[in-house]
DNA sequence: CACTTTGTTGGAACCGGTTTCAGTCCGGAT
DNA sequence: ATCCGGACTGAAACCGGTTCCAACAAAGTG
């Protein structure tokens, strides 16, 4: 007669049909102690019967826990990002936590994932991409106890895992002096009001190599852009058509380095004869296209991240302590000598292949 | 007196302050007519006075719905697996519906995604990337009202989008045959059991390709293994040390041609000169080596499958009508025409090796 | 003025679990 | 035989919302 489930089976009925308390089914299936063996086997059988398995949202409202960790970041769109997002995936597979993700990539859409995510009420825990929150979403985070952990961005109150932006920036810049360029250029980040402001540690970095090695700074040289090819590679043009061009260009991320090459070729300059770049990230590509460029551990930032906030969902505590992840330089095919030039005199033939 | 909340505000408080019952307050919430203009304004001061914001929790349990979409793939890792979810994140994100990500990298894992996600009480909807539940899920599923869209995967009962993958691996079979090439190599992938099997749809075009060019079949040219760089680079290296190597390879993912690409270089064969190589997706890195391969829309799929899933919660019907997306033959420069070699004399008369 | 309507409202019954708490049943000790 | 503690058990009170339904007031109708 009840040839259609009309819907799940709920825990009443496995109480029913096994004739035990609702109480007894539920400390079944929670594993606790205390059911004596024969009756835990007449509500496994009954389970078995109804197919029965327990809804999480209602188990949820009960117990206070969603058994979700949350990613917030802005721009999926970026591989970077999307890198991190791999190594927090892999982190949390391996635990009984189910991911969710938040793309926020307005201030708009910033402000309802927070409000969706500060209660508590939609994940245990979250793990935030290359940005900070607000100040009041950060209170209510704490107030309704969700642990937090920070990849790519930094806060005095919360756990993190970053890299020396500022040293990355030295280091790029300081290959470039080594290799004897003097005119280097620099193209950054502008950063939304809401995201975390890496670009000017490395815009900082680049300030300091010039510094140390005795470089005059020059304003002209160094640009803003949003992160992106093709905005970089309009800021790239204008930079190597300025009278006095810069023989080498640092950009503050692979994306924007790119954005660089592509303005060389167009302008029939060549790399790294009478250019060179150098990047930061070091994603996927940059191995393909050689590019010169300072590799931070993406993966593993996101890989740590998620361990650290397991660890702090499991109730160790989880200090405010900011983790440091290795940076390092790896030299590729975009980089060498400048050449004498004054007005392009000639381009060495007997360049390195 | 009251310095901590102590735990966020509930309906219940919101009433008490307010002076009216909590079914106002709910409807106020929610913009129900029929509440006075008097009563909404004393709640909505009570709700600002108590900054207060329902659970979603209890919100999801009472109305049977969760506002989030569930994406399952298997091999996150996979950089077109990647694209095809920044794509759904694309058309989600401009939806009430938040984007909830399961990692399926083994049948275990992915099991117990499905039995959280088969009630329908975790996800109001399912985006399933290259892969097909088994049968009883998708009773389950079916049963529980929950609709789904596969993207990259085909079912008799489900609304798909998909590539035509027999056509494409015809496509750049041709390709290579038109080149001139008659030794043509095919690495394709070794699906798990839980996975959809596109590649032997490659590998079916593949086949019809060369009996359409009139090109014999050699089986110890078409080799299987896990879809990944090193492994792809190891079985190239069998092919190309056989005695009557192939002159072209095609590789059922551009993953899999760069690990061919890698096999040519150390062995110190040149392309395309020596070797030409096909590879399938046309993912970010072909463009830049200048791989010569069949692109299909990822980042379109992924959109365009969240599209539909939006469309079935929306209410509209949604018939298990299969959505074709686009193949082209993107010709660069990993491909060229076979030099003549000496070494074998017609090769298909004589006896395999 | 009595008698529907109609517009607002709050009590209470859900949604489907977990957990407290009080009770039952039992063997062992006095 | 009586008492006592511990092992099991189920009714009921949560978790925090939504919504049915009955109640009641104000307004419209005869």
């Amino acid at each position: 007669m009840e040839a259609l489930p009309a819907g799940a089976a709920r825990i009443a009925d496995v109480a029913t049909l096994a004739g035990v308390g609702e109480a007894t089914v539920s400390r079944v299936l929670n594993g606790h102690a205390n059911v004596r063996p024969a009756t835990r086997e007449k509500v496994l059988e009954a389970i078995r019967a109804l197919n029965y398995r327990p809804s999480s949202v209602a188990r949820n409202l009960s117990l206070r826990r969603t058994m979700v960790v949350a990613v917030v970041l802005p721009w999926f769109t970026n591989p970077s990002a999307v890198e991190r997002v791999r190594g927090i995936v892999g982190a949390i597979a391996s635990s009984p936590y189910d991911l969710m993700v938040f793309d926020v990539e307005s201030e708009d859409r910033q402000r309802r994932a927070f409000e969706l995510l500060d209660r508590g009420d939609r994940a245990d825990g979250l793990l935030i991409v290359s940005m900070l929150p607000p100040d009041p979403e950060l209170k209510r985070l704490r107030a309704a106890n969700v642990p937090c952990v920070l990849v790519d961005a930094q806060h005095a109150s919360l756990p993190s895992v970053v890299v020396d932006d500022v040293a990355g920036g030295e280091m790029a810049t300081r290959h470039l002096i080594e290799l004897g360029h003097t005119r280097i250029g620099f193209i950054g980040d502008t950063p939304p009001e809401f995201r975390f402001d890496w670009s000017r540690d490395r815009t900082r970095g680049y300030e300091r190599a010039l510094e140390r090695g005795g470089i005059e700074l020059r304003h002209e040289y160094v640009r803003e852009g949003t992160r992106s090819l093709h905005v970089a590679r309009s800021i790239a043009s204008e930079l190597l058509r300025l009278p006095d061009a810069p023989t080498a260009i640092f950009a503050a991320s692979d994306t924007q380095a790119l954005g660089v090459l592509e303005a060389a070729r167009s302008l029939g300059i060549r790399v790294p004869e009478e250019l060179s770049v150098v990047g930061f990230d070091d994603v996927e590509v940059a191995g393909y296209v050689g590019l010169t460029t300072v590799r931070q551990p993406l993966f593993e930032s996101g890989r740590r991240g998620g361990e650290l906030l397991l660890r702090a969902l499991a109730g160790r505590p989880l200090d405010a302590h900011s983790e440091l992840l290795p940076l390092e330089l790896v030299v590729r095919g975009t980089t060498g000598r400048p050449v004498r030039q004054q007005s392009s005199v000639k381009a060495s033939s007997s360049s390195p292949a």
